[in-house]
DNA sequence: ATGACTGATGGAATCAGA
């Protein structure tokens, strides 16, 4: 089973380059992150043509994300992060598919830090640790994917001192990844890659993706039920280098399921 | 410390991203 996250930075503009991946990838599931775009504007019609079926959680001109699944219609069963009724930023949505519980997550920024933007940030993540908790308790086998907004470790920064003050690396966010990822979960990308350098964001400014100055902040986290069915895991730089790509490139993995999953 | 680049909104300039 191969399950991707994909942060396309606007699903309206970035549609034709989506669709292509997706047609050369073939994912069984893709995970998309700022669609940008209103609940009336996903182009639903287009992705089925593509041969997927999708959930999604829009919102007008910021965050927004979706579920897709390859011939089938994702069973959806969560909706919004428990934990704030007033919270009215769509960034979680929750699904199962081929029996596997998928949490597609987009967390918050949280720039500029110190301020009520890295508050926000940091209570999001703590109602995530709250509910992936749950997840874990229940011994489903979860996928946590998405972008975390968050570089776990030094190795996962191109330049870990100009980034010590930054949202997305300052000791509290960091912090929070690792009493997530100690509750049992296993971070894919990581594991089959350890020690090594690899990206899945490249800022657009001054030739990021040529200099490879980049970060890993979209994440796959399994719970402790598919941790022994991981297989592969990769990031499809290729789809970053292309005409008018998102800053994120595709991330996924490989799941070897047997029949009981 | 700043700005560079991109998308959405709205129809210019600003916000947000990371």
């Amino acid at each position: 089973m191969l399950i991707a996250t994909f942060n396309v930075n606007g699903i309206t503009s970035r549609l034709p380059a989506l669709l292509q991946w997706l047609g050369e990838k073939q994912p069984d599931v893709a995970c998309l992150q700022e669609l940008k775009a209103p609940q009336e504007k996903f182009p639903e019609a287009a992705i089925n043509e593509a041969g997927y079926q999708a959930i999604w959680h829009g919102q007008k001109s910021w965050n927004g994300v979706a579920i897709l699944a390859r011939g089938e219609l994702p069973l959806e069963v969560g909706r919004g992060l428990p934990g704030d009724p007033d919270d009215e930023q769509s960034r979680y949505i929750e699904a199962v598919v081929n029996g596997v519980l998928i949490a597609c997550l987009y967390l918050p920024n949280g720039n500029p830090a110190p301020g009520p933007k890295f508050d926000y940030k940091l209570q999001w993540f703590e109602r995530l640790i709250t509910h992936a908790a749950r997840l874990i308790d229940s011994g489903a086998p979860v996928v946590l994917a998405g972008d975390f907004n968050v570089m776990p470790t030094d190795i996962d920064v191109y330049k870990p001192e100009r980034w010590v003050n930054d949202a997305l690396f300052r000791p509290e966010t960091r912090d929070a990844f690792h009493r997530l990822v100690a509750q049992g979960w296993t971070d894919s990308l990581r594991t089959m890659f350890p020690g090594e350098r690899i990206y899945t964001f490249w800022d657009y400014f001054r030739n990021a993706f040529g200099r490879d100055a980049g970060l890993r902040i979209d994440h796959l986290l399994l719970s402790p039920a598919l941790s022994g069915a991981l297989k592969a895991a990769g990031v499809d730089r290729d789809v970053r280098a292309r005409e008018k790509p998102s800053d994120h490139a595709p991330t996924w993995i490989e799941l070897a399921l047997d029949s009981k999953a």
